[in-house]
DNA sequence: TTTTATCAATACAAAAATGTATGGATTCAG
DNA sequence: CTGAATCCATACATTTTTGTATTGATAAAA
């Protein structure tokens, strides 16, 4: 599995948004001073944000980026989400087409359905992880981070409590 | 979440010697035709095979690769590790260090044990399906993978069960 | 033996991801 | 009003991934 540079200095740049949120907007600056990562990489972190609507930005002295919703109603997907290429996509059967127009398997393919189960999960893990459940982790420990993961891989084991909009037809 | 091409297609080849398995030596160009990709490009994947001593080559005329166990104690995880770089390693705390040694939030990472559960749960899915599970479900539709899946959930939601080399501290 | 089909190893090229730089525009403080 | 701090947009450079090409070795068949 792999987490992207992006996906994971983009999260980290999200939760120091939510520890300052309702204090003021944070500079980036500032982020990047906090994370060890350049004012450039920030910027362009947060030019994404602000394309997928969840931080809203002053410039000038004082200046910096705010977040439009409170941490506990920023779930990782929408970070993620903002975050994504065109890659993200989940359609693996026209990314993987080799040199066809569409991939061999187009029809019988048992990979998909693995890509699919996994691409399932970690979009419910994702899902159901905001940015107040992890900065609240930090705090008190990851007992509460496990015990919400495990209560939404009961619910549904390998489809786990999906959101309307990635329900893949998984056959 | 993201699948590499090398994976992908790695995957698929695989599959390919493993409908072969026991009838001779797959060529590197029938696989090629039958993915519809270049030849080249699988003979790299061949290669990366051969040194994880997934299987043998034989040379010349009427040669190809084989198998070197049956498709149902070959694993997608190995497949996997064939074909993993440095990336794939599970140490995230040094891969996205930014400007510093080791990560700013070296302790007290919220971030990190919810790449380890995601991570974990994909590496514990890999684990259990094999070359032969997927021809399987490729020929009598897939409620056997999903059976196979939820069993794995069930067995240990979060942490579903990994092999002694994944074993990260998750708290 | 010669030809053909194949793998082996490595180098090369192209594309994508990652990260930096630059020249502006805006806002606020003095 | 001027200057400093900040965001904005885009271009650029670097690195990694992806995919191709090349040259040589080996094995079997004709």
């Amino acid at each position: 599995m792999h987490i992207s540079s992006l996906e994971e200095y983009g999260v980290r740049c999200a939760l120091q948004l939510a520890r300052q949120y309702q204090m003021g907007p944070s500079s980036a600056s500032k982020i990047a001073q906090l994370e060890g990562i350049s004012v450039e990489y920030v910027s362009k972190i947060m030019h994404l944000f602000r394309k997928a609507q969840l931080i809203s930005s002053l410039r000038g002295t004082q200046g910096g980026f705010t977040l439009l919703s409170p941490p506990d109603q920023i779930h990782l997907k929408q970070i993620f989400d903002a975050l994504a290429g065109k890659r993200n996509s989940g359609d693996f059967c026209s990314h993987f087409a080799g040199h066809q127009e569409t991939c061999v398997h187009f029809q019988h393919c048992a990979v998909k359905p693995v890509w699919q189960i996994l691409s399932n999960y970690f979009d419910g893990v994702l899902s159901q992880i905001s940015l107040h459940d992890l900065i609240h982790a930090e705090k008190t420990g990851h007992q509460h981070l496990h015990q919400l993961i495990q209560q939404t891989a009961q619910a549904s084991p390998s489809v786990p409590r999906v959101g309307a909009e990635n329900q893949g037809a998984l056959v």
